[in-house]
DNA sequence: CAGATATTACGGTAACTGACGAACTATTCG
DNA sequence: CGAATAGTTCGTCAGTTACCGTAATATCTG
């Protein structure tokens, strides 16, 4: 089997698994659509069914959903994902060796073309605290993360495998306090091109240290929430859309 | 989580994600079950529902079983087995790491106290073929895989990973035809403490000479079917039961 | 081959899924 | 604000699931 198709059948059984096993399958359902960047009305077309129908299931009305539906579902968001780049599942592919349990990732994606640091940070309106020298260098995606959960979660080398599956993209922390604890991770060669972090009041002197002595830019977002932070990022994924796959009229 | 909690949270997933995402999910829920040695009459009891039940998701009647039944399913068995010493779940975790696709694996257990190579090969009409002195030591369980499948999935790697994932314990190699193949995959330190064969005509001699030279007990087994084998390695399962969880007069 | 044990096949029924569509509520944006 | 966009609620209904119980088969084991 082929190296992609296998990293899908994987991907699958595992959403699959999550929304058996789940008390209420509606909900991770919900969670898995949104990973996906998909909407409801996409995902309704996509599966040929009513909009509705998603808003019933995502919302509970429909408390034990059939294998068939959960099959078609699964199929259905990670195909949606593969016609427009890949941009999620091929995310999610290195963070397959990881086993990062996926409550802490908010949300993750690749970008089909390469964005600049400069342009994330402005677009997310964050603020370089250093490795302004490094502005121009280009990011291949970014991966959300609750901290805290993370911090819950997570051990030391947990944080080491997240940074190194990060490489070459932006790891953007929300619900942080000081910063210290995620850096002080931060040890091995590999690590991501960025760290942003979100929620921060006082960020933490060792935190700006670790982050000057390892070389790696270290930004502060200070929009309002998490939602906002989502949103400015979807706007840059969508910034070069993959236009031969559009031709139903909807800009996505 | 303890890490027994997370084993089982991942092989819970794993089986919830492969029966959702099955075409027929009721094979795949007797696959299961026959995996964990359970009967129909027993899960149905403790599922609280009639055995025809059980046989009716199986058989196909039933064509897409809600998550409530699935998640039942597999919880059921999973505590079936740890109120029974976890003999398949424990062998289970040390194939967890290896990511062995389970559809070569025919059956799998952990003994509940150990037993000597002589004593399996007894119980399974094995013939020794090189490694008579090591007869008394002794298996901690053992691993039954289909052969010819096996070498088509995996690569040589991938076996050497099984020998590690079997380090004290018995491989049965079934649907063999020579025995050179996957003897040749032999280099590491780890490996099981006793290959048995199964199905060959004509015993590779270059396959003798590795398990001579690799110190590694080798048998072949003549016994005519892969169900006779199975019925066998049942009876030695069971040979010393775990009675302080058996109220119910059912000797399984 | 008998007798026990395990599984299947199937008719029946209440509850629920899977779906529609129309009306409704948020949310964003010019 | 008003339109557009995204998602929710809900009445409705045909088809299916989830379950029972019983009778009919397999499958072992002595």
């Amino acid at each position: 089997m082929p190296v992609a198709a296998q990293v899908r059948q994987r991907l699958a059984r595992r959403i699959a698994g999550e929304i058996s096993l789940s008390d209420s399958p509606g909900r991770v359902m919900r969670k898995w659509r949104e990973m996906f960047h998909i909407q409801q009305i996409h995902l309704a077309e996509s599966l040929g069914v009513s909009p509705s129908v998603i808003s019933d299931y995502e919302s509970g009305r429909r408390q034990s959903p059939g294998t068939k539906t959960i099959k078609r579902f699964v199929e259905n968001i990670i195909t949606l994902d593969e016609q427009n780049g890949g941009q999620v599942v091929n995310a999610f592919q290195r963070m397959m060796g990881v086993e990062i349990p996926t409550n802490i990732i908010l949300d993750i994606s690749e970008f089909t073309n390469g964005i600049t640091i400069r342009e994330l940070l402005d677009g997310v309106r964050g603020q370089i605290v250093t490795g302004e020298e490094l502005l121009e260098r280009e990011l291949l995606g970014y991966l959300m993360i609750d901290t805290s959960e993370a911090l819950d979660v997570l051990s030391s080398t947990g944080f080491l495998k997240l940074f190194e599956a990060t490489e070459d993209r932006a790891l953007i922390l929300v619900n942080v306090s000081t910063g210290r604890s995620p850096l002080v991770a931060l040890k091995g060669e590999i690590r991501p091109s960025l760290f942003v972090l979100h929620g921060v009041e006082q960020i933490d002197y060792l935190a700006i240290e670790l982050a000057k002595r390892e070389q790696v830019p270290l930004a502060i977002s200070r929009l309002e929430s998490i939602g906002g932070l989502l949103r400015r990022l979807q706007a840059l994924r969508k910034q070069t859309p993959n236009d031969e796959q559009r031709a139903d009229g909807y800009d996505r």
